[in-house]
DNA sequence: TCGTGATCATCC
DNA sequence: GGATGATCACGA
């Protein structure tokens, strides 16, 4: 699939995914559809940058950085609610010191991000769930304060040399967890004591209520 | 091993 | 029922 030349070329073609089936659209590109998604947990999302034409790859750059656009979707309930939490970026663990908001790439992730629901809930077949209206959404300032606010309290913590004392429950709307292919997998932090440790590599997540507001906040205009 | 795409499994 | 901590697959 061709990557879309401008923002309004995307939405069209992500407003044309509405409606559709996840089956009928990885149907569309001769894509299997696995029964449940223990062993795929990424199909969705890898399905929708197909059809939607975003740079493959995994770097820490936006999915359109021609764009400025990152793409996610976001399994939402009947509702509207979202079923998960959504995985913003990798946190840096080490060479942090005089690492700014502004700089950061939460920030620069969450700048301009196009959301695509899909219904269905866990025990529906990821095949059977449809895709919903796209949103393309910038955060507005209170959203933004809150954000840059839960990072620099979590990045702060880390430079401290307490990222192992972090828990999820940090943060209003932005919250550290691990990030990891397994327990085995570890990554190089700063302790208590300044000395190097290894630990869990972690990643920043968009809790529930956050993400829940936003849409509701579009869906209801 | 890291960063991408995330959801799973269990606890509270 | 919802959130936390753990985990799965893949490409480079």
């Amino acid at each position: 699939m061709s990557r879309p030349a401008s923002i309004p070329a995307l939405l069209l073609r992500a407003e044309q995914l509405a409606g559709l089936s996840l089956r009928e659209l990885a149907q569309s590109f001769d894509i299997p559809v696995p029964t449940d998604l223990r062993r795929d947990k990424g199909w969705v999302g890898q399905l929708l940058e197909l059809a939607l034409g975003a740079s493959a790859g995994s770097k820490p750059e936006q999915d359109f950085p021609e764009l400025g656009v990152e793409l996610k979707s976001i399994p939402i309930d009947g509702r509207g609610k979202p079923l998960e939490t959504t995985f913003v970026s990798v946190a840096p663990l080490t060479d942090i010191g005089g690492l700014r908001w502004e700089d950061s790439n939460v920030r620069n992730k969450l700048s301009r991000v196009l959301w695509i629901p899909v219904l269905g809930e866990r025990s529906l077949a990821p095949g059977d769930r449809i895709i919903g209206q796209p949103l393309l959404w910038s955060p507005s300032e209170q959203e933004e304060q809150l954000l840059r606010q839960d990072w620099e309290e979590i990045m702060e913590l880390i430079s401290l040399g307490e990222v192992q004392n972090i828990s999820a429950r940090h943060g209003q709307v932005l919250q550290l967890r691990p990030k990891a292919a397994n327990g085995r997998a570890l990554t190089e932090a700063v302790g208590r004591q300044g000395q190097p440790i290894m630990t869990l590599p972690r990643g920043f997540y968009l809790k529930t209520g956050f993400t829940a507001a936003l849409l509701a906040r579009h869906f209801m205009l």
